[in-house]
DNA sequence: AAATTTTATTGTATTATTGCAATAATACAA
DNA sequence: TTGTATTATTGCAATAATACAATAAAATTT
């Protein structure tokens, strides 16, 4: 069906399946490592950065909003972005609590 | 076009979004945690505990071994399952290198 | 050998994801 | 206001993922 029965598992397993898919493209891997290393930049830079056409990236970022772990913040023309470093350690949490599992 | 340009990326993260894109379905958590908690068992105990059909179990079950995490053994009728600890500590590290990116 | 048990594979339908081109939206500059 | 720069959205095509029914495959049991 292609449609994932999210209403059988728990809150907590369907969390981190969420945020397991947001990390599954290589790109959204090289934005978030990108935006760590120079703290912030602008949307235009990711696009230099990283190989792929502006509203390729420009959805990938919507990803990455849409589970918090970066902000974009409009500054004129442009949009800043940075990683929300609060939700970065909650996401660790997520992880290291289900690597931990005894 | 649906199809990731993993050549415009490192193997790094390519690696990671490849494991990350195996962890993002609930079911696959639950099956990792289900064999973690019980050590060890057979597909059909799995059946049974993840509400979904044998073969999308079964799918889901080749998803794991293909990237390492969950092994499976030939006992007669039935397959054992566990989780490759030694994989499973690789992969940790892989997710914990990322989640120290400085 | 025939039936049974257990797991894997195939076929099919449906939905999701990825990517780019084209375009829209927004803000600043001239 | 017109133009320019920057980012977001839409439309489309191609591919991937999810799920189940049906069936196959392999080993055990009767």
């Amino acid at each position: 069906m292609g449609l994932t029965k999210t209403e059988n598992f728990t809150e907590e397993q369907n969390e981190l399946a969420d945020i397991a898919r947001v990390l599954a493209h290589p790109a959204r891997i090289a934005i978030i490592q990108y935006i760590l290393k120079i703290k912030q930049c602008i949307g235009g830079e990711i696009v230099e950065e990283i190989p792929l056409a502006q509203p390729t990236i420009s959805r990938h970022l919507k990803e990455l909003k849409n589970i918090g772990v970066i902000q974009g913040t409009v500054e004129g023309k442009s949009v800043c972005y940075c990683v929300d470093h609060n939700r970065w350690n909650d996401i660790k949490g997520v992880f290291n609590k289900f690597f931990e599992t005894k």
